[in-house]
RNA sequence: CCUGACCUU
C-alpha cells in the first residue's frame, strides 16, 4: 500500500528461500499490490505459480487479479478468469460480482453486464452498497439517469443505504447531462439526510458549471467549499482552468494556475 | 492478516 512493491516482492523470494511458507494471503496482498502499481505481467507470474508453490488459490486471489486486469483494459482475459471460477471450484461472490459488472459496464459492455447481474440475482446474492453504486454510475455514464434515479431510492426498500460515493456518481451523471438544478437538489437532499459531501461532490458540480460556461456560478460553488472548509484539490483547479480556457479566458486561467502555485498545489 | 464503487485533462 505504500507502493513499494520491489521490497515486497523481494520479501516473498526471502520467504521462499529460507524456507517459510508464503500462504494464499501473503500472494494475494502482493498482487494486489502489484496490480494496482501497474505490475500487471508480475501479478500474472505469481498467480500461476501459486498452485507450484503448494498455495491454494482462493475468492481473493481472483478479486484482485480479476479487478487489476479490468483496470488494464484486459477484459477478454478478465471475463475468462470469471467464467473459469466454477470449474476450479471457486464461487464468485459480491465482491466478484461488483468487480467484473464494473469493468464491463466501463467498457461500455452493457448486455453482458445486464447477464451477469441476472446470473447473480437468480444465484441468491444480495447486492450491496458498492453492486447499487457501480450501477448508478454505469447507468449515469450511458446518460440514462432516470433508471440510476430509481436505483437510486430503490436502495434503502431493501435496507441499503447509498453512500456518498453512490451520490457523488448520481450527482455527477446529472452534471454531465447538463441537469445541473437537479444535481443541487439532489445535494440539497443529501445535505437534509445529513451526510456530508465532500471534494469529490464539489468537483462533480464545478466541473458541470464550468462546462456549461457558468463561471460565476461555479466560482460561488468554490467560494462555499472554502467557507465549509473543504481543500480544492488539483482536480477542481484542472476543472476550473479547463472551464476558463474554453471561454477564453486565458488570462484567468493563468491567474488561477499561479493560485494554484501559490496555495501548494502541484499541476500535474 | 488480503479484494470491489464516485470527480478534471
Amino acid at each position: 500500500k505504500e507502493g513499494k512493491l520491489q521490497e515486497a516482492s523481494k520479501l516473498l523470494n526471502e520467504m521462499l528461500k529460507k524456507g517459510y511458507n508464503p500462504n494464499v494471503i501473503t500472494y494475494n496482498t502482493l498482487m494486489d499490490g502489484l496490480c494496482k502499481e501497474g505490475h500487471l505481467n508480475e501479478a500474472r507470474k505469481l498467480f500461476y505459480e501459486m498452485p507450484n508453490k503448494n498455495v491454494c488459490l482462493n475468492v481473493v486471489t481472483f478479486n484482485v487479479f480479476i479487478d487489476g486486469l479490468c483496470k488494464e483494459g484486459k477484459l477478454d482475459e478478465a471475463r475468462k478468469l470469471f467464467y473459469e471460477m466454477p470449474n476450479k471450484n471457486i464461487r464468485p461472490d459480491i465482491v466478484t460480482y461488483s468487480t467484473f459488472i464494473d469493468g464491463l459496464s466501463k467498457e461500455g459492455q452493457w448486455q453482458e453486464a445486464t447477464k451477469v447481474i441476472h446470473e447473480m440475482l437468480d444465484k441468491g446474492y444480495t447486492p450491496d452498497v458498492i453492486t447499487y453504486t457501480v450501477l448508478v454510475d454505469g447507468l449515469c455514464k450511458e446518460g440514462k439517469l432516470e433508471v440510476a434515479r430509481k436505483l437510486l431510492c430503490e436502495m434503502p426498500k431493501h435496507n441499503i443505504c447509498p453512500s456518498i460515493i453512490t451520490y457523488n456518481a448520481f450527482i455527477d451523471g446529472l452534471c454531465k447531462e447538463g441537469q445541473l438544478q437537479d444535481a443541487t437538489v439532489v445535494l440539497h437532499e443529501m445535505l437534509d439526510k445529513g451526510y456530508t459531501p465532500n471534494v469529490i461532490t464539489y468537483n462533480a458540480i464545478i466541473d458541470g458549471l464550468c462546462k456549461e460556461g457558468q463561471l460565476q456560478e461555479a466560482t460561488k460553488m468554490l467560494h462555499e467549499m472554502l467557507d465549509k472548509g473543504y481543500t480544492p484539490n488539483v482536480i477542481t483547479y484542472n476543472a476550473f482552468i479547463d472551464g476558463l480556457c474554453k471561454e477564453g479566458k486565458l488570462q484567468q486561467a493563468l491567474g488561477l494556475l499561479d493560485v494554484m502555485v501559490q496555495t501548494g498545489h502541484q499541476p500535474d
